[in-house]
DNA sequence: AGAAAAATTAACCAAATGGTTAAACCAGAT
DNA sequence: ATCTGGTTTAACCATTTGGTTAATTTTTCT
């Protein structure tokens, strides 16, 4: 097996499987990306199916990645805030499409693409800092799951939603959506910051 | 043409989309589910891409309508905050799979599908409201996109990451993501009112 | 009742698509 | 040089799929 093939065929089928689905990519397209013949395609990897899965896995863990990274830092609770969401949102700017991506094909076969990868987040370590913040009085009262559910869909729910608010909010000026986000680096460990504070 | 079959279609068509996505979804499989012959499917709806813009526009209007309702009501920014997210919440539990079809569509066509739906958001309510706040000083400075984007991401995240959500935060109990998704709709208002009050 | 119009179906078609096959090509070993 | 193994390709195949056609059934109108 010719390593510099199977590296444009993996940059290739990505390229095609993120942007257009699993249902959408085409094995031909693919192969024109690469630069090769279909049948190549197939030499490599078998079925679509098995390229797929590959794409999907590899995906899976770079989006999934930086959360365990950020979560294996040390420091208190306010300061994995301000690093996570800053690192996540770059990567995220970076691979626009990923979470569209990964959300619609495990929405379309939970099973399959959840037992496709093993990744064991390191909660508990989350869940630590969380209840240590509370018992302290410093944070108001909060599951680690709400937590991090609100804290990775506040990064990557703008991310999904591009097109409509570029449209709704952004219609005339070009590039404000991307300053936008930008600008949530420091909008959402402000907002969530505020939001786990005692009041007196 | 028969309104019932004509409903039929529109049901059946409703579900095999909404599952599968344009390009997962089969004129067969929609016939058949609507107990009909396929040249009849083309007989009501000519082609494929005619009967999943109606579809599609639907989802967008059953989707945003919630939110333009509750931008209509009286009130002040708190009690908008209640009632949209209990609303909202309840909405989007009766339809969990359209946030991920219509995001998924309008990534991957991101022009024609905003062009197909023309909907009209009732912002300047919403602004005027949050500019009050922040002038009398109840509540922090926020731009109305940002609160708008957070509070839709709220409640949208988990229901986009539901596979992902019960798979590793409730492994082993069976109904809790239930239970989670609506008693976010206690947490959610918390949060937000919280993280935009003004401390001292 | 019977003609006209509308609704519905079975059979069919062309294009697209994932996948295969057999031949050609090319490197390194002998 | 040529044999051998892996690599690459052109041509091909079976199936699926969106869509059409012509005939049949059902409804409507007179």
């Amino acid at each position: 097996m010719e390593k510099v093939t199977e590296i444009k065929i993996l940059e290739a089928a990505k390229k095609v499987f993120v942007d257009k689905g699993m249902d959408g990519a085409r094995m031909q397209e693919i192969a024109d990306q690469a630069g090769i013949n279909k049948a190549l395609l197939h030499y490599y990897f078998r079925t679509k199916a098995q390229l797929f899965d590959k794409i999907f896995s590899v995906a899976m863990e770079s989006i999934f990645n930086p959360i365990n990274e950020s979560l294996e830092n040390d420091g208190n609770l306010f300061t994995f805030i301000d690093t996570f969401v800053d690192n996540y949102i770059t990567v995220l700017s970076e691979n626009p499409h990923l979470p569209n991506f990964i959300l619609n094909e495990i929405n379309k076969n939970p099973e399959r693409m959840v037992k496709l990868v093993s990744l064991n987040l390191n909660i508990a370590k989350l869940k630590q800092l969380i209840d240590e913040g509370i018992e302290n009085q410093e944070i108001i009262p909060i599951s680690m799951e709400n937590f991090l559910v609100n804290i990775i869909g506040l990064c990557v729910f703008p991310i999904l939603a591009k097109p409509l608010i570029s449209a709704y909010f952004f219609v005339s000026e070009n590039n404000n959506y991307n300053t936008f986000i930008q600008e949530r680096k420091k909008n959402i460990p402000e907002f969530i910051k505020n939001a786990l504070t005692v009041k007196n």
